[in-house]
DNA sequence: AATCCTCGTGTAATCGATTCCACGAGGAGG
DNA sequence: CCTCCTCGTGGAATCGATTACACGAGGATT
C-alpha cells in the first residue's frame, strides 16, 4: 500500500534524494553511472513521482481547467474533445467541469479548480458576470474565454464571428420567399444569447424585414425551451414562416413540437439552427445550419492560455462561422437541377 | 500572488494554525471565541485551503477518475454526466479522460488519475486487458468498471443487460417478416463489442435463424466503421435486409452508407441500434434502438465506487435495457390502429 | 484542600517532492 | 607542489496543510 517514493528510490540506487530528483528533471549534471542507477531503480520499483507533493513545492500543476456550459450539447463536446487533444499535445492536462448552464454548479466547478490550483482557465460562462469569474481574473488567474465572454475584463476571448453566416442564411431564407421570420434566443446574459439575435435583426433590417418582439422567443440553450418557445410561436395569430434555433438543442426542442402539432418542415414552417452537428445530416428533414470551426477554436484557446501562462502575450482570436445549406428551409423554387444545394452523397466524416 | 495560506489566517486570527485547522475541519474542540476570530479572518482574508498540501498529507483526495471510451458519443456523455451528478452529492470531484477507443490514450488518462493520486477509478475500458489496468486493480487501487468490462480481475462490474431487449428486437424484426438479420459488432477486445453479437447470435437461433460470418460487420464503435460495414454488407450477392449496430455511433455510419447508395429507410432496408439517444426520434426515420437506464448506470458505479473507497462491500450491479420500438425496421403489417408502437406524440425531454 | 479530569490550545513532526547551499575530490594552471 | 575551479553530490529547508502529543487552567470529586 505504503507507494513507493523518491526516497525509495534514492536508498535503492545508493544516492541522495536530491539526486534522484535531478535525474528525473533533467536538472543540473549528474554523472552517467549514477544516473543509470536511478533510472534502474525507477524502472525496478516501478516508482512514479507524487503529483500532489511536486506541484505543492513547484507552485504549478501542468493542469488546465474547462468549464463548459453544458455536456449534452455535442457543440461543447466536440469543443472539449479539441481541447483536451491540444492541451495533451503541449504536455499539459485537462480538468472539466460541466455547468449544465447554471451558475451555481458553475461557480462550484471554478472554486474546486482554483483550490486545486490548476495554472489556468478556459471558460465559457453560463452567466454574465459571476463575480467569482471576475475576481479570478482580476486576481491575476491565467484566463481565456471560449465561445462566450464577458465584459469589462481584460481576458482573451477566442470565439466565432457568426454575423456573415447569419447574413448569408437570411438571404437564403429571403431567397426562399420567407418573409416571417422567428428566432429562438438564448439568454441575454450570455453573449451568445444576444449576439445571434442581433445579427438576426441586422440581416433582417438589410431586407426590410423587421424582428417583432413576438417573433424573438426566449430560451436556454438547452432542448425544452426550445420546444416552449416554438409552442408559443405556433400560437401567434400569425405564426412565423421560419423558426432560427440559436444552438443545436433548442432547434431539436422545435423539432419536436414541430412534430408534436403534425407539422411537416420545411412544407408547413421552415427550421435552421446555430451549431451544426452531424446528426443533423440525418434529421428528417436534414437541417440547415451555421458551422463553427469548432476544433479550430478549442486549439485556439488551449494556444491563447499557455501563452499567458508561460509568459508569452495571448492573443484573441475571432473565426469565421459558415452557412451549411440542408433541405429545412425549402428548396430552391426552380423546378430544374438541384443547384444551391451542396452535395452531401459523401458526407463527411464524423471524426476529423 | 503570494495567495494566503493557513499560517495568515492564524495570525490574523490570533490562534495557531492547529486550531484554524480543526475549525476548518470540524475537529476536536474549540472554543467558540476562537472559532469565530477564524472564520472572520477566514473570510476577511478569502482564504481557500490548498488541496494539494491537504491531500498530500491526508493520502486523500475525494476525486474520482472516470476515464471513458468516446466523448463524442451521446451515450458515454450522458454517462459522464450522471456520474458527475452522483460524485458531486457524495462529495467527490470527477477527473475525465477521453480514450478516443485508444489504448494507448486510455493508458495515458489512467497514469496521469493514477499520478494524482484520485481516490479511485471508473473505467469502460476501451481494450480487453490493458496491463496498467490490470496492475492498478491488483495493486488495491479502487477501482469499478461501467458499460465494458475486463474479465479475470477482481472489480465490480455496472452495466446494462441487453439480452432480453436483442431478444425482444429480433421477435419484432422477425414479426415484420425480416429473415436476413445483419449485425455490425463493436471489437471482440471489449466485452460490449462480443456480448451484443452473442446476444443476437442466441435470439436468432431461437428463430431458427442463422448469424452467417457475412452477416457479421467488424466496427469500431465509431461512425466510419458503420459506414464502412455497412457498405459491405450492400456489396454481398445477397444483402441482408436488416442492419442491426451496436451502438449509436456506427448505426450514424450506416445511415450515412445507405443514404449514398440512395436507399431508403425500412422499405429497402431496415436498421437498428444499441444505445437510445434524443436524436434518434428525429432522424429519417425515427431509429428502433434499445435503451440503456444510463443515468442509473452512472449512479450505480459511482456508489459501489464509493462504497469501496470507504470501507464498504461494493455490489457489481446489472441493469436491465429495453427495446424502443420506432419506424426503422417497418410497420406492423396489420392495416389496422398501430398498437405496438409506443406513442411518441408527447416526446420526452432530453434532460432527465 | 489535594487530586484528577476535561477542555482548549500550541509546538512540532510529517506527507513527498524540489532546490539552495556547502563540501570534497580531482584536474588545470602557475 | 600549491591554489583554484569545476563537477558531482548530499544535507536540509521548504511548500501548506493535518494531527499526535504535551501542557496549563479550571471545575469536579473526595
Amino acid at each position: 500500500m505504503a507507494s513507493v517514493g523518491i526516497k525509495d528510490v534514492a536508498a535503492r540506487a545508493g544516492v541522495s534524494v536530491a539526486t534522484v530528483s535531478r535525474v528525473l528533471n533533467a536538472h543540473a549534471s549528474v554523472s552517467p553511472a549514477a544516473r543509470a542507477r536511478v533510472l534502474d531503480a525507477v524502472e525496478a520499483l516501478g516508482y512514479r513521482p507524487n503529483t500532489l507533493a511536486r506541484s505543492l513545492r513547484t507552485d504549478q500543476t501542468r493542469t488546465l481547467g474547462l468549464v463548459i456550459s453544458d455536456v449534452l450539447n455535442p457543440y461543447f463536446t466536440e469543443l472539449a474533445r479539441s481541447v483536451e487533444e491540444e492541451a495533451r499535445a503541449l504536455g499539459y492536462s485537462i480538468i472539466f467541469g460541466n455547468a449544465d448552464e447554471r451558475p451555481e454548479i458553475q461557480d462550484h466547478h471554478i472554486r474546486t479548480l482554483l483550490d486545486r490550483r490548476i495554472d489556468g482557465l478556459l471558460v465559457s460562462p453560463t452567466d454574465g458576470g459571476s463575480p467569482l469569474v471576475l475576481d479570478a481574473a482580476r486576481a491575476g488567474t491565467p484566463m481565456v474565454f471560449v465561445d462566450r465572454w464577458i465584459a469589462g475584463v481584460d481576458v482573451p476571448v477566442v470565439r466565432a464571428d457568426g454575423s456573415a453566416a447569419v447574413r448569408d442564411l437570411v438571404a437564403h431564407l429571403h431567397g426562399l420567399g420567407h418573409r416571417r421570420l422567428a428566432i429562438i434566443a438564448g439568454p441575454a446574459t450570455t453573449t451568445t444569447g444576444s449576439e445571434r439575435v442581433a445579427a438576426f435583426r441586422d440581416a433582417l433590417a438589410e431586407y426590410g424585414l423587421d424582428l417583432p418582439d413576438a417573433y424573438v422567443g426566449q430560451g436556454d440553450f438547452q432542448a425544452a425551451s426550445g420546444r416552449r418557445a416554438t409552442e408559443r410561436f405556433l400560437d401567434l395569430p400569425t405564426p412565423p414562416d421560419v423558426v432560427f434555433a440559436a444552438d443545436n438543442l433548442m432547434a431539436l426542442g422545435a423539432l419536436d413540437a414541430l412534430r408534436a402539432r403534425g407539422l411537416r418542415v420545411p412544407d408547413d414552417i421552415a427550421l435552421a439552427a446555430f451549431d451544426d452537428i452531424p446528426w443533423f445530416v440525418h434529421t428528417d428533414p436534414p437541417v440547415t445550419a451555421i458551422a463553427q470551426p469548432t476544433g479550430e477554436l478549442g486549439r485556439a484557446a488551449v494556444r491563447a492560455l499557455t501563452d499567458r501562462i508561460e509568459g508569452r502575450t495571448p492573443r484573441s482570436v475571432t473565426l469565421p462561422a459558415r452557412l451549411v445549406v440542408r433541405r429545412s428551409c425549402g428548396e430552391a423554387a426552380a423546378p430544374g437541377p438541384r443547384t444551391a444545394r451542396k452535395p452531401e452523397g459523401a458526407p463527411r466524416d464524423h471524426r476529423p
